[in-house]
DNA sequence: TCTTGATGTAACTTTTGCAGATACTACAAA
DNA sequence: TTTGTAGTATCTGCAAAAGTTACATCAAGA
């Protein structure tokens, strides 16, 4: 696995965003708040945008949050914002040996099992929200 | 070949290495049947070997299977096989920015959500074992 | 003892996928 | 019309893993 820090980053956009509110961000502020450059966000609050998670304005514009936080889960952030081909957290290597018979069934062997590790995966994913972590974060900083 | 395989060419091995007994199985065999390089094997047999779940000679030697098929599941793989900083599905990004609150406490906010991702994902790696993988293959290979 | 065939491992090259950066267009609001 | 933003294409740099080559090491058998 490469380590694939989109979910990171996307979570942290997003934890921002909760705390403003109605009011939108731009993506220099994101990119200066996660300490990345402007046009990775971009591309970030792009894959959100279509996902349905954000709104993002053109011109004048930046982004904001296009749905509760409380109605947004890890498991959703992480299917907007990882490909998908990488979305199972195991590759199967390419072209095993076809002339040995472990070489032909291995592919099919491990699909069921990479399968169900996959599906625990989503569903604790889904056990999080932008809103919990949000909380978490006022909690930390403004102790109380 | 991009994303890590790590997990699904030991598999394959120990697949292999189950059905080949207490014979040793060199590594230039091994790489031939995974369509890979004979040092990449090595690699890894020397992780599993490490772990030990497998048996190494030098010499005239080669690898065998040091546990049953049974006794070994995926997540005994994993770990022999997954770097420690890569055994978690996801990374934190680094050097969040310090001087906003979402920054200096965003690592802390999804450490724990990502454990327990973490810890879904192993116990499902953990309910499949190599003997199940090999049984499917010599089920679809021979037909009975 | 010598030969053979295997592992162990170091060092190097190649591949690949992002991240990051730059530059430009499209756009919306004041 | 100006200004500040997103959208996007393109390039470079970088890091990790795969793959390659080469050679030392070793064990078994003739």
């Amino acid at each position: 696995m490469n380590n694939d820090t989109r979910l990171s980053v996307a979570a942290h956009i997003l934890a921002l965003l909760s705390f403003a509110g109605k009011e939108y961000r731009s993506s220099d502020l994101l990119a200066r708040s996660v300490n990345t450059n402007a046009v990775v966000v971009r591309r970030l609050t792009g894959q959100l945008k279509k996902a349905g998670l954000v709104d993002v304005r053109r011109g004048v514009g930046g982004t904001t949050l296009n749905r509760k936080p409380e109605e947004i889960t890890l498991l959703d952030v992480y299917k907007a914002v990882v490909p998908h081909p990488k979305a199972a957290p195991f590759y199967l290597h390419q072209n095993p040996c076809c002339d040995c018979y472990i070489g032909r069934n291995i592919h099919d062997a491990l699909a069921a099992p990479f399968a169900r590790v996959n599906k625990a995966m989503e569903e604790s994913l889904a056990n999080t929200t932008i809103a919990e972590i949000a909380e978490f974060i006022r909690k930390r900083e403004f102790k109380e």
